[in-house]
DNA sequence: TTTAAGTTTACTTCTTTAGTCAAGATCTCA
DNA sequence: TGAGATCTTGACTAAAGAAGTAAACTTAAA
């Protein structure tokens, strides 16, 4: 687990989303292009980050001319753990050896600092990664 | 970063200092094959992982007949943060990209996130890893 | 001096990460 | 209808890391 270092595959996944968030509202769909710009992700890779979250049913896309992404629900109705799972779920799965000795314990032990970690994570929404002043985070 | 799911090694190094721990007091040494026996560790990994737990200084060792391993200090005295540290400094390791429009916020939360990962590693020594019923678990 | 330890370093194998690429499907508009 | 814009899908690759193996080297006690 890296629990604190992210992969990129994760750190570009809430970008993208927070700047879809950014564009709610608008009829006008983004394209992959303008994501990868405004983000600074490689586009070839942001497509298939792009799936992932389309087929955890988190975004809509459209094909063809006019065609493009958006979020499919309301920023605060996104949680972070959702964002996780869509793309990096082992970040949160916990699997242990429980062997030899001391291995019960151990589980025990990193079970409750990974309850911990969820929860944290499970506090967040979309909607956090959009706030306009970026002073008010520390009082979450 | 993969903050639940641990490394192999990470959870060895808990199992056999967990192991250390409980023959603590005696005054013969603990040697690699019976702490990868009683552990389910391959002895030959051990090696390494017990190298790197001496480099930082959490135990003590001494070559030659009669040789072997021991803590370097009281259980409660070994905080997780360190083992951690020793064993796998990355998990604990926060580096973001900060890049594109979303850079920095995305940066911010995941910061406390980990802040808070942090704080509860902390609060665990290898005491905890040792109870006598591990049912005490539950209320630390 | 023999032997039972730990020490150090090099190597292998496998998996994952990050990224690239190109052919295919679909939709709109002229 | 058809041309072009746009997403879709799947194959591929290079580099890095994880986990484990192995063996030569050093040290200390009997």
């Amino acid at each position: 687990m890296s629990a604190v270092k992210l992969s990129h595959k994760l750190e570009y996944a809430c970008r993208v989303l927070a700047q879809l968030a950014r564009k709610q509202g608008q009829d006008k769909l983004a394209h992959i292009d303008a994501l990868a710009e405004a983000e600074r992700i490689p586009a070839n890779y942001l497509v298939q980050i792009l799936n992932e979250l389309r087929n955890a049913g988190l975004i809509l896309s459209k094909r063809g001319k006019q065609g493009g992404y958006a979020l499919a629900r309301a920023p605060e109705k996104i949680t972070l753990v959702e964002i996780v799972t869509a793309v990096d779920s082992e970040l949160l799965e916990r699997h242990f050896e429980d062997q030899g000795h001391s291995g019960a314990r151990v589980a025990q032990i990193w079970g409750e600092i990974g309850n911990c970690f969820e929860d944290k994570v499970r506090g967040y929404t979309l909607a956090d990664f959009v706030v306009e002043d970026p002073s008010e985070m520390y009082y979450i």
